[in-house]
RNA sequence: GCGCCCGUAGCUCAGCUGGAUAGAGCGCUACCCUCCGGAGGUAGAGGUCAGGGGUUCGAAUCCCUUCGGGCGCGCCA
């Protein structure tokens, strides 16, 4: 995590960032006259919305954070500071509240000023710099190329995607990574699968040979999907592996024909989600290029890597256990349990040395910002690896492991039990196909990642206010619908964004109006507290909240006709509430970009 | 036994990295349609933020502890 306050960027279009520069300028200035001791520390002083809108537009915690180093009383402080808070440009008025806030109000101008950045700006609005270009590598999705992926995966996709979209608009450099695990016993045991499906295809032996095969634990994969790539090695190869025997003969070959059909497969399930990584990095090529000797070799000469015999298993102990010497690097130097194997007692590698070479190639390719999003049943694996980034950074890299909690499907109000070995699993493509991508991947972002999900198929789908999607889309068509009869009722005029950006705003004067003014005036910093917080959920919250702020004020107008949006007598005021309509529409466009959802312009 | 995550309205969940009187949706109660798409909207009731201690101007948020749930605990990948 970098240690960059939102303040670091102060983009002109953020005014909460704007006036927490401007509080802390005075202070400056307050400090060089003698008024207030030299040196104190800002970074903690805020600038924020109040909760309560009546309390002002922008409440500061300026007097009750400096209070104390400087022994005052907060309310004092409050009231010396508020009087030159209010010389700040565009604050009309600062006052004292509660235990010594300092609420400011802020001409109404600069809400109005905020719309037409907005329009100016489209959805490039919201912006911000606290990336600060710097290198951040968001590795996810990451599913081994066994077989077709499932709802765990799609949630880890939809997630690590958003966040790479996030922060890319928080002004980081972002490269978007998968590893494909294609080097472990697993896909060797696919390679065998698939070799028995081979041939079934060919006609040598039966689906009953092959589900024998599966209850001896000969073979560990059954699902029928090897059945089309096994019919594809047939086509390529023909019955050439028939009489090949010798595993050492075909299982290499078949697993690099497997691991390529997979993970077209994979790359192909993830298309369709719009899911689209930068880089691919093969475990095995890790392997085969000695980056694991060279990594070990760097724990070495830091004195991390001796070789002992670990502790018994707590637990459930395996009954074959017995103490060995094993090749282990010190992670509990950095804060993890035990030390962790870098060698199996056959003198193999482990899964966790490969991982360890993976991420110290990460490093040598400039990333010290490092983000990995993974499935909750790998908690276990968090510690060792944050202490092998550690270790191979001399602490100065950042890892951040994002667990993905369980996602539950409901359908008719009924989880569906999933078992890998029944075929039963809800596949990522079946998600996709019954729903659409929008859906999948919204509903997905509805719920911090460490959280359960439920996927609830029929409520997804409804159009009510209770679906998400369906609110926050609803909200963007009723604004291009009111865009498309604007244009009937006013045919000369320009409804561009430019052309609306020009609008008299000051007849935006109703007080719902304004609250809409002032949501959007958040979206600034709602994208940087979400990007630096690694949250996209938060973007989903928003939304609905701006969605269900302008539901409210399109319905005022079918109670009271002079609020509706279109004044056909009107087209100063009309034009006006077009480019509030325009501004929210906009902002969302832009929320739902990020979430790699597509507007629509009308609902069906 | 150990580690991680979690516990907020009857239910599903927010709570902007410590701020003011803890907020939404569903459900419940009472209302609003000759409307730019009511697939909506307005108002009300509903809380010892699991319990207990601590840190400080201030805690749902940070620390300790108890209780209750979920996940994970091989040299697997």
């Amino acid at each position: 995590m970098l240690h960059h306050s939102p303040s670091d960027s102060a983009a002109p279009m953020n005014i909460f960032a704007t006036l927490k520069s401007r509080i802390d300028a005075v202070i400056g200035d307050l400090m060089a006259e003698g008024v207030l001791p030299a040196g104190l520390d800002l970074s903690k002083v805020s600038a924020e919305p109040p909760r309560e809108s009546a309390h002002g537009d922008v409440a500061t915690n300026a007097a009750m954070v400096l209070a104390k180093p400087m022994q005052k009383a907060p309310k004092d402080l409050a009231a010396l500071l508020a009087e030159r808070f209010k010389k700040i440009p565009d604050v009309t008025e600062a006052s004292v509240a509660g235990p010594g806030f300092i609420n400011l109000k802020l001409a109404d101008d600069i809400w109005r000023a905020t719309l037409r950045d907005v329009l100016a700006l489209g959805t490039a609005y919201g912006d911000a710099n606290v990336g600060q270009g710097e290198p951040i590598n968001v590795e996810y999705v990451s599913a081994n190329p066994t077989g077709p992926m499932h709802v765990g995966h799609a949630r880890g996709a939809v997630v690590g995607d958003a966040l790479a979209r996030l922060l890319a608009k928080a002004g980081f450099a972002v490269t978007k990574e998968y590893y494909i695990n294609d080097a472990g016993g697993q896909v060797d045991h696919v390679a065998r699968a698939l070799r028995m499906r081979y041939l079934q295809v060919l006609g040598r032996i039966s689906e009953t040979d092959v589900q024998e095969a599966l209850a001896r634990k000969e073979i560990q994969y059954g699902g029928d999907y090897l059945i089309p790539p096994a019919q594809a090695l047939a086509e390529r190869d023909g019955d050439k592996w028939v009489s090949v025997v010798e595993e050492a003969q075909w299982v290499p070959q078949l697993r690099e024909f497997t691991v390529a059909y997979m993970m077209n497969v994979i790359k192909d399930d993830l298309a369709a989600l719009s899911v689209n990584h930068d880089v691919f990095t093969s475990e095995k090529k890790v392997m085969d290029a000695h980056k694991i000797e060279a990594a070990v070799k760097f724990l070495d000469e830091a004195g991390l890597v001796y070789t002992g015999t670990l502790p018994r298993p707590r637990g459930k102990a395996p009954e074959d256990w017995e103490p060995r010497p094993l090749l282990l690097f010190r992670a509990s130097q950095f804060g993890d349990d035990i030390d962790r194997p870098l060698k199996k007692s056959t003198g193999d590698w482990t899964y966790f040395a490969g991982d360890t070479a993976y991420h110290k190639d990460k490093v040598d390719r400039g990333f010290l910002n490092l983000i990995n999003i993974w499935g909750a049943d790998h908690a276990g694996d968090v510690t060792r690896v944050k202490a092998a980034l550690k270790a191979l950074t001399n602490g100065e890299g950042h890892l951040d492991i994002m667990l993905c909690q369980m996602v539950r499907v409901l359908k008719n109000g009924e989880p569906v039990k999933m078992s890998k070995r029944a075929g039963t699993f809800v596949t990522m493509r079946d998600l996709i196909d019954e729903v659409g991508k929008d859906v999948v991947r919204f509903i997905m972002l509805t719920r911090k990642n460490d959280a359960p999900l439920d996927f609830d198929y029929a409520k997804v789908m409804e159009k009510s206010r209770e679906n998400p999607v369906f609110y926050v889309q609803y909200a963007h068509a009723r604004g291009r619908s009111v865009l498309r009869h604007a244009a009937e009722m006013f045919p000369g005029a320009d409804l561009s964004d430019a052309g609306l950006a020009k609008a008299d705003l000051a007849r935006l004067t109703d007080g719902d109006e304004v609250g809409v003014l002032r949501r959007l005036a958040a979206w600034p910093r709602t994208v940087e507290g979400a990007a630096l917080a690694h949250e996209p959920h938060r973007l989903a919250f928003y939304m609905y909240d701006l969605a269900s702020q302008f539901h409210a004020l399109w319905n005022k107008g079918n109670d009271a006709a002079q609020l509706r949006f279109l004044q056909s007598e009107d087209q100063s005021v009309s034009l006006a509430r077009l480019a509030l309509v325009r501004g929210v529409g906009l902002v969302i466009a832009s929320g739902l970009a990020v979430f790699g959802v597509d507007p629509v312009e009308e609902m069906r």
